[in-house]
DNA sequence: GCCAACGTTGGC
DNA sequence: GCCAACGTTGGC
């Protein structure tokens, strides 16, 4: 089993919205090291769901239902070739009862090297399992 | 609203 | 192949 954290705006994709559909399927993705992320997930793969831009914090648990697929929300290739974007689909799993914010993970040591601050810009990254465990820990 | 980080584009 | 210009993301 592999851990991810995704990031939405929860503006254009919240936690809400995410409950309300009962499931997403993770398009729009543009970054090649995010997309060859989106391509590693397995079924049953444990998702971090972070809200970004506007009360950063990772507000709840999803699990990988559909590994990845073309994004059918891509331009088309003119040259017929396929596209190199990808999607996969999540459901929700949990809801934090306290959401983990930014400023909490840059305060602990032992989450210092988590691609969230390392990486700032990446929109799907991978966690590590002791990482992953210590963040559900303080959301509960 | 500002700005740093950083990915992409295009001229040369 | 280099690099400047530009656009986007996201923290503050």
């Amino acid at each position: 089993m592999n851990y991810w954290l995704v990031k939405s705006e929860p503006e254009t994709y919240g936690w809400h919205h995410f409950i309300e559909q009962g499931r997403a399927t993770w398009d729009g993705v543009r970054n090649y090291q995010a997309r060859n992320n989106l391509q590693a997930m397995r079924q049953g793969d444990q998702v971090l769901f972070y809200h970004s831009v506007n009360n950063p914090q990772v507000v709840g648990l999803a699990s990988v239902v559909c590994e990845s697929y073309p994004d059918p929300t891509a331009q088309p290739d003119p040259t017929g070739k396929p596209t190199p974007w990808c999607v996969v689909e999540l459901e929700p799993a949990m809801a934090f009862e306290k959401p983990v914010t930014l400023a909490q993970i840059k305060a602990e040591p032992m989450l210092a090297n988590v691609a969230l601050i390392k990486q700032s810009r990446l929109s799907v990254m991978p966690i590590k399992p002791d990482e992953f465990d210590l963040i559900v820990k303080m959301g509960n």
